[in-house]
RNA sequence: GGUCCAGUAGCUCAGUUGGAUUAGAGCAAUAGCCUUCUAAGCUAUGGGUCCCAGGUUCGAAUCCUGGCUGGAUCACCA
């Protein structure tokens, strides 16, 4: 039971006991004393004056005599205004020590039979270019939160949409056909997503030009941008798609692959990974079925025309399609159909989409269309949004040229590692494939920590002029206290030192030591808290207030140079608890650490 | 126009289930600290009408109302 439990308790013992009132456990309110306080933790009596009928002062101290009466560990307390600061004995602390070091997954929930089970899509790339910054935020957080999941206990499914059909990627395929000469991936040595990217944007210019000179022959404006003939060739050859024409599709079939191949290449890169991938391709006429039935329950409406409709006006929104005129499937149709499949094939407790704010009213008349169809789980969707990621320009647009692509900025923070690393100049004796695995973990580190560490649902700035920091509130930082406890500890065994696997708990610590301690046992409220929060965010400044405060107890204290044995030892497992600690949480992040930097 | 989200130091961000007459980090600036466990570190200094105005109460960056600014969205697109 953690020492916050016992005080709470104890507190609601001590108010039935000296005011004959019982209270909720939601009116106690512990928190960690302010650094310029002594003590502890302490504990807010405002909420009992009424009860007690005495001053602040008067009723802390009450309460402060009581528990430390009752509760052995207290050690002494002090009352400023109306918060009672306890202060917890050393023996306390250094035994939630030992506790962590013993416990194996410190901070983890184990997996256990009859454990929720949570799909979570993310990545949901389209195949007509290369992934850029955006997409980056959305690779990592979902990666992310899967983890943390895992860490609460959760068994989690990781599954990606990738949107391989439709007009965009027939624009890439007639702008290649038209003007590509047969170039391929081989032949030009261009990775494969890039390649077709190439060729989006090609069509986009030539599209552009064919429109100026229609209106050059006095064309208006919006009639010529639906006249363009590249534009109505495209179009044309989406229909033959979808009528299985064999030339467009075994094209179609082949530059999708280039594409699908590049992904995979910029995945590994980022260190993410799927158990399930869907296509487009096949689930895009899923959701018809469960549409005509509602159609046919009276839940949906038909228009004369011929389209399915939902009527959202009782939730405060509009109308929405659901199959058009033809008969055909709209994006909403599909994730419908794909919804439905996924809770019975998995019986998943919870599915949770990582797609971005933009698409928030999407995922709301997703739940209420699944709602009105009669499904009860359609609460059980969860549309994790994130905010955008904005250059100094302003958003990002493919077509312009004004997006940060993912591969570029991969291979520029290595390069930016590289050079820092070699200017450090601190891994001399490692190979060249050891040196590279850390260039590529600290730029990764940086990268990723960059983009976790903000709130997911706070839209966020990227200057790409000036490259990512690795000083300061960055993942190297945080790295690189990991590397540094490492060496500590490696030197301390090279000199004949034995770590021990517990410390004395009959010592005199210094406050900088508790902190740390404290920091500690708040771990496993931190999973927790992102889990529920489905924030990374949390965890990446949980870490960084952990390094910074060792970082400082580094620099003030001496480790293994502490000539005072058990004091040497405490010392020794709190950096290497610590040292733990910073290895799982960067792996809640999906970012690595290494041994030396 | 309707709906949703955001607004905290020059910049990037924490802090938001209400708590300490003193709102925190980092970057940038300035000044220090490497014969001692990794200086990708540590220390110090300066830097704020927490968008504005009201309200709720012992107490508000945090909750409520109104406004201002920025973003997203409201397709027979995805």
């Amino acid at each position: 039971m953690s020492i916050e439990s016992i005080i709470k308790s104890k507190v609601i013992e001590a108010i039935k006991v000296c005011y004959g009132q019982d209270i909720d456990d939601k009116t106690i309110q512990i928190q960690k004393t302010r650094r310029e306080f002594e003590g502890d933790l302490t504990l807010v009596v405002f909420p009992f004056l009424r009860f007690s009928k005495k001053s602040p002062e008067d009723t802390a101290n009450e309460l402060g005599n009581f528990l430390k009466e009752k509760i052995n560990c207290i050690e002494d307390f002090n009352v400023v205004k109306g918060f009672l600061n306890l202060l917890i004995d050393n023996t306390y602390w250094i035994s939630v020590l030992n506790q962590a070091v013993a416990t194996k997954n410190y901070g983890f929930k184990a997996l256990e039979p009859g454990a929720k089970k949570v799909m979570i899509e993310y990545s949901s790339p389209n195949t007509n270019k290369p992934l850029h910054l955006g997409h980056i935020r959305n690779n990592l957080l979902g990666y992310s939160v899967a983890q943390i999941l895992k860490a609460n206990g959760y068994e989690v499914i990781k599954v990606n949409l990738v949107n391989d059909r439709g007009i965009h990627i027939c624009k890439s395929m007639l702008a290649w056909l038209r003007f590509g000469g047969g170039e391929t991936p081989e032949s030009t040595g261009i990775k494969g997503d890039h390649l077709v990217g190439k060729y989006y944007v090609k069509f986009d210019q030539e599209y552009k030009k064919e429109m100026e000179a229609l209106i050059a022959e006095g064309m208006d404006a919006d009639e010529a941008k639906k006249q363009v003939s590249l534009l109505l060739e495209a179009q044309e050859m989406l229909r033959k798609w979808e009528a299985g024409d064999v030339e467009v599709v075994a094209l179609w079939r082949k530059m999708n692959d280039w594409v699908l191949a590049g992904f995979d290449v910029t995945y590994a890169k980022m260190g993410v990974d799927f158990d399930k991938v869907y296509f487009e391709s096949n689930t895009y006429k899923k959701g018809k079925a469960i549409v005509e039935k509602g159609l046919a329950d009276g839940v949906l409406y038909q228009k004369d025309t011929g389209s399915v409709w939902a009527n959202l006006e009782g939730d405060g929104l509009d109308h929405k399609l659901l199959l058009r005129d033809d008969g055909t499937s709209v994006y909403m149709t599909q994730d419908i159909g794909t919804a439905y499949e996924r809770f019975n094939e998995f019986k998943i407790d919870e599915h949770i989409y990582v797609v971005g704010n933009e698409q928030n009213y999407h995922f709301q008349v997703l739940s209420l269309v699944l709602g009105k169809l009669g499904y009860e789980w359609h609460d059980k969707i969860q549309h994790l949004s994130y905010g955008m990621v904005e250059l100094p320009e302003g958003k990002m647009k493919s077509r312009e040229g004004t997006v940060v692509d993912a591969d570029d900025l991969m291979d520029e923070m290595v390069n930016t590692a590289r050079d820092t690393s070699n200017e450090l100049g601190k891994l001399e004796g490692y190979s060249l494939e050891e040196a590279e695995d850390v260039y590529n973990k600290v730029a990764m580190g940086a990268l990723k920590y960059f983009i976790l560490k903000v709130d997911p649902k706070k839209n966020m700035m990227f200057n790409p002029k000036e490259s990512i920091d690795f000083n300061g509130n960055t993942g190297p930082f945080i790295q690189y206290t990991y590397a540094r406890i490492q060496s500590v500890l490696k030197k301390a065994i090279d000199s004949g030192m034995e770590i021990p696997d517990l410390a004395s708990d009959k010592l005199e610590i210094s406050v900088k030591e508790s902190m740390l301690i404290q920091l500690i046992a708040n771990y496993p409220n931190i999973i927790t808290e992102a889990g529920d929060a489905t924030s990374p965010a949390q965890v990446a400044n949980y870490v960084y207030d952990l390094v910074k405060e060792y970082n400082q107890f580094y620099h003030d204290f001496p480790i293994a140079k502490e000539e005072n044995v058990d004091l040497r030892f405490f010392r020794l497992v709190l950096s290497k608890q610590i040292g733990e600690i910073i290895k799982s949480g960067m792996s809640l992040l999906g970012i690595g650490v290494p041994e030396r930097m």
